[in-house]
Order: C-alpha cells, then sequence, then structure tokens
DNA sequence: CTAATATATTAGTATTAGCTAATTGAATGG
DNA sequence: CCATTCAATTAGCTAATACTAATATATTAG
C-alpha cells in the first residue's frame, strides 16, 4: 500500500498548509492582479520568500501569471483547487453538512 | 502581517497534506471502526508511525478513539474537515462548479 | 549609457517532519 | 503467574521545508 508519485491532491494540500504560502493565495485571490513587490510588502518575509512560494502555489496550479515589463502580475486559478473539493466530495461532507445552505438557496432561487 | 498561531485550517491541511496520513484517514473512513493494528497491516510503515499518525489526526478532528481491552479502535470524525469546507467556501468553488450536481439533487429531494 | 527597480534563482542554514527501533504499560490467554 | 499482544511514547536519524542574503537578469527612467 505504498502510495503513489505525488497526486494533485497532496500538491495542492501541501501548498495549502503554510500559512504563509496561503496567505500569500489569498491576498492574489482577492486583488485581481497583483505584484511581487506588493505581495511582498507587509508579508513579513522577503522578495525572495515570496517569489518562492509563488512558484509552489504555481506548480500546484493554484495562480497564474502574466509579465509585463518588469513587474509580473498574478492572479488566482481556483479551479486548482478542484483535485480539493472532489477528494471532499468523495468523503461526502460538503451536502451533508450545507443541507440548510442549500434549502436557504433554493427559497433565493425558486421560492 | 505575521500569521496568529496555528488556526484550525492550518492544522486540518498539514494533516492532510502527507499522503501516508492521509492514506491512514481514508481508512479509518471506509471503515466504521478499526484498530491500529489493523491500520498498520498493509500500511508500510510501523505500528508506531500508524500511531503518530493517528495522533496527529485527532488533534485535527478528524478521527475520535474508543479503547476497548487492549483494542482502540478509531473512527473518522468528518466533521473535523469543516474548517476546510468554510475555508474553500469562502473562496466560492462549490456552487459554482457543482450547480449541476444540484440540480440533480434537488429532483431526487423534492420531485 | 547608467542607475534604479522588479523578479527569479541559488547557496547556505535552522527547523520541522516522518520514520524506525526500542521501550513501556496495559490487558488477556494458557 | 507468565508470556504474549496491543498501543503509545521516546530517542535518534535523515530528508524536506521555509527562510535569508546574495546574486543574476531584465526592463525602465533620467
Amino acid at each position: 500500500m505504498i502510495e503513489a508519485a505525488s497526486n494533485p491532491v497532496t500538491t495542492v494540500m501541501r501548498a495549502l498548509a503554510d500559512p504563509t504560502r496561503r496567505a500569500v493565495f489569498e491576498r492574489v485571490f482577492e486583488s485581481k492582479e497583483i505584484t511581487v513587490a506588493e505581495l511582498t510588502r507587509g508579508s513579513g518575509v522577503t522578495q525572495g520568500a515570496i517569489s518562492q512560494h509563488l512558484k509552489s502555489l504555481k506548480q500546484a496550479g493554484l495562480v497564474a501569471e502574466r509579465a509585463e515589463g518588469r513587474n509580473v502580475y498574478y492572479r488566482a486559478a481556483p479551479q486548482g483547487l478542484e483535485p480539493l473539493v472532489t477528494w471532499m466530495d468523495h468523503y461526502g461532507v460538503f451536502w451533508r453538512e450545507r443541507f440548510q445552505n442549500l434549502r436557504d438557496l433554493l427559497k433565493e432561487i425558486d421560492p
């Protein structure tokens, strides 16, 4: 029962398990587009560290980038979360725990 | 912007980021109840390692245990996944991507 | 052209994580 | 009892991780 080589779930989980890196993802997500310099500001770590975190997030499919001049703009790629959604869905937590939300939503959709 | 002390999301993500430990969780989930000995069998690691993983999972709120004689029976606690659900929900991935499932589900609930 | 800015990368370091082997403490079966 | 089994814990090893400081490479500003 030895695990196969690093599957997507592992890659994404590991990328998001580190609080600093997860905070980077969150900031990227909240701003439509953001540069490395901006992300570095107020992050508490160096620019190099931020670049390293962005590299991990990119490999995990959680962010994408666009170079423009000497700036590189990063944006979130929430589809990168899909492996987690699928994994958790398999364990049946969503519909079970979200049933109340579901009901609320139903009223809004089809009152 | 220094992160506060280990929040639940970090705890759960880290618990599930390791493939071996995640496999343990999966096996615990699949069997209603399972002993450490059974989990060790075919896991590829020693009993000590399994106990250590179970400790992490327990701290993350993902499993619970019941001692009976010299055996300890573990069971999954899927509510422990709640921090992840909440975190991901905040990033809006569920309803967007699961709308078709939602429609299917609706028919079953209220045909 | 030169200086400054933005980002990536690299080498080195300290900490953490996962593992084994060995031990301990219970509980059970002969 | 005594030997065996189950599980938790511990010490010690190794590998991975997150970080900094320094450097390299572009690009832009003056």
